[in-house]
RNA sequence: GGCCCAGUGGCUCAGUUGGUUAGAGCGCCGCCCUGUCACGGCGGAGGUCGUCGGUUCGAGUCCGAUCUGGGUCGCCA
């Protein structure tokens, strides 16, 4: 039992049918008053529960509202058994107020009702977001995360990592997101920036001979909001490592993520068991049509391009053909809501057979397949009796896309994706450069600070194009949670890569100065990724917005409602820091 | 920066083809009620319909602009 003082004895998760007959204190807010008369129920909420208290002394009532901060004093008593509440864990038992002190007075109108909060327009609950998260149901997904955080924290610290913290003020860094800047006052017309990720910093730390380093870390990135990102800033599980390669960060990975899934999971749910399947980025665009395979769908896209281009359907002809087979009754409806779905998104139409009782095709574009060649795609397509197999066909990159569209809304709509599952891939193999399409010259794809795979001599020698990076990524019902890569610490192929890309040695050297050096003198081979934490929690607790599991969100546009940030600074903080605002 | 949706008492929403004094539920205030637990009953207050401009005899409703919020494309090495 917490120490008692002149607020409470106990709180309400402590309290119980131990208490019963025992004088005790206890504070917390109204969270509502029934008022009978001559006898009245006030519920005391505090952050671990509701209690009853009834009141018979009907002048204890007086200045008491909903959501008062209050301190209760009375006798714990047992309920008659047709009066106990079986929805609270204190339903069988009350408190009797003696005394009641007002600790916290409501002077305004709530701006809503806090017990549905949620119900209540986004904005005004960002404004009064201490009022929103006294709702046990908002408040409950930030004790989750914390949870989650001290968990994460144990499993990686057992593990052998060290977490280090790295700075919040530091240089600007040319690639990737705008970065936050922050001026400088001593240094006139210099900015510091906020980080992006501690990437350099973590890189160091391997130079710096620390073997296994970790961080809860934030993130700051001055780009545009979605549902699932916020604008401005976020939390990963950063982590790299010593001497490692790719598979013993997937190692560690699984292994962290695994832990938490199956700790925090809702009761039931499947978490893929180490070790997790690994795709190729190539394969997931054919198989999934994207670099983010959803493994709860059992369907796979299949690649029809050859055999199509020996049949006689001029739409499949110089075009890619994927296709989906499916096992499963459709009715006349599904196949008009499925076809208006893929008009929907832009395609032209949506083939496809279905595969009757003697394997023929039932279907317009039969008539097509020479019957020398039906064999063939039976064979392919390892079709049988009751498949239906759905044809998609573009240009290359959009019949990708389409296909992966298909993928989910097949899935979805036939109930074929699992639902209270949590399944984990990595994506590897991703390339290292792609052609900007403006200058049409080699860019990094993805982390310039990855090891092309080959080395130095496949830089030399390759086309720039098909390079692979060990460069990966963690996905979980299609959606990722983490890149990461096996990291280049050797300068004379860093200077390689970023020559390719476009940069000299001395951009190099300028905007990359503290890695360019350090890995002047001994730096070991190094490896590592960052878990988005916003992302695992959404994941967790089926919110669709990250909102939903930070304390005091920004709104979409970037703003603190609560706090009017940003907001204005006085002329004498502008002239300090050598700013002055163009009106 | 582009596109889509929304904005009507404190909250959630309705408001027909442009036509009387803009409604409902919850909340709030007052009164009643001795076992409720989203208690119940009776009564009451509370709205320049996001803002500005236009069309019209007349605008919550139609048009234009703008602000705010949400979603999304761009962006996010």
């Amino acid at each position: 039992m917490e120490r008692k003082n002149c607020y409470r004895d106990i709180t309400v998760k402590e309290i119980g049918e131990e208490h019963i007959g025992q004088t005790l204190r206890v504070a917390g807010w109204v969270e509502n008053i029934r008022d009978h008369g001559g006898v009245s129920f006030v519920d005391l909420r505090d952050m671990y529960g509701v209690l009853q208290v009834v009141i018979r002394k009907t002048e204890l009532l007086k200045g008491l509202v909903k959501e008062t901060c209050i301190t209760v004093r009375g006798p714990v008593e047992k309920r008659d058994e047709e009066t106990w509440n079986p929805r609270i864990p204190t339903g069988t038992i009350e408190l009797e107020a003696q005394e009641i002190t007002v600790l916290g007075k409501v002077y305004r109108q709530l701006p809503f009702e806090i017990m549905t909060s949620k119900e209540t327009r986004e904005d005004v609950r960002l404004k009064y977001r201490y009022l929103d998260l006294r709702n046990a149901k908002v408040r409950d997904n930030i004790l989750f995360r914390s949870q989650v955080i001290a968990f994460l924290r144990q499993k990686m610290t057992e593990m052998g990592f060290v977490e280090i913290q790295t700075p919040i003020l530091c240089a600007s860094s040319p690639e990737g997101a705008r970065d936050y800047i922050v001026p400088s006052r001593k240094y006139k017309g210099k900015f510091y920036a906020l980080p992006q990720a501690p990437q350099q910093y973590k890189q160091l730390l391997m130079t710096s001979g620390i073997d296994k380093y970790f961080q809860i870390a934030p993130c700051f990135r001055d780009e545009d909001a979605r549902a699932d990102r916020s604008p401005g800033e976020f939390y990963q599980l950063d982590f790299e490592m010593s001497f490692a390669t790719q598979e013993d960060v997937f190692q560690v990975g699984e292994k962290v993520l695994s832990a938490a899934f199956e700790r925090f999971a809702p009761e039931g749910a499947a978490v893929t068991a180490a070790p997790y399947p690994v795709i190729s980025y190539k394969q997931a665009m054919l198989e999934f049509g994207c670099d983010k395979p959803d493994l709860r769908n059992p369907l796979r896209i299949m690649d029809l391009t050859d055999f199509f281009q020996k049949c006689s359907f001029k739409p499949f002809l110089n075009r890619t053909v994927r296709a989906i087979k499916v096992h499963a009754e459709m009715s006349k409806g599904f196949h008009e809501k499925l076809l208006s779905f893929a008009t929907g998104l832009g395609m032209g139409g949506l083939g496809y057979l279905e595969v009757a009782e003697d394997l023929s095709y039932k279907g317009p574009i039969d008539k097509f397949i020479p019957d020398e060649l039906k064999g063939e795609l039976r064979s392919l397509g390892d079709l049988k009796e009751g498949d239906t197999i759905f044809f998609i066909a573009d240009k290359e990159e959009r019949a990708c896309y389409y296909a992966g569209k298909i993928r989910n809304e097949l899935g979805e709509k036939l109930g074929l994706t699992e639902t209270n599952a949590f399944r984990f891939c990595y994506v590897n193999d991703f390339p290292m450069y792609e052609t900007d399409p403006e200058t049409k010259q080699p860019v990094f794809t993805h982390n310039p600070f990855s090891m092309p795979q080959g080395g130095l001599e496949a830089l030399e020698t390759e086309n720039p194009l098909d390079i692979l990076a060990y460069q990966y990524d963690i996905v979980c019902n299609g959606i990722e949670l983490s890149s990461g890569a096996v990291r280049n610490h050797d300068i004379r192929i860093m200077e390689k890569a970023f020559a390719i890309a476009g940069y000299t040695k001395e951009m190099l050297e300028s905007k990359f100065g503290a890695l360019y050096q350090a890995f002047q003198f001994g730096a070991p081979p190094h490896a590592g990724m960052a878990p988005g934490v916003e992302r695992m929690l959404m994941l967790l607790r089926g919110e669709e917005n990250i909102r939903e599991v930070t304390a005091f969100p920004m709104s979409g546009s970037a703003q603190d409602l609560m706090c009017s940030a940003p907001g204005g600074v006085t002329e004498q903080q502008l002239r300090e820091v050598h700013i002055k605002v163009r009106e």
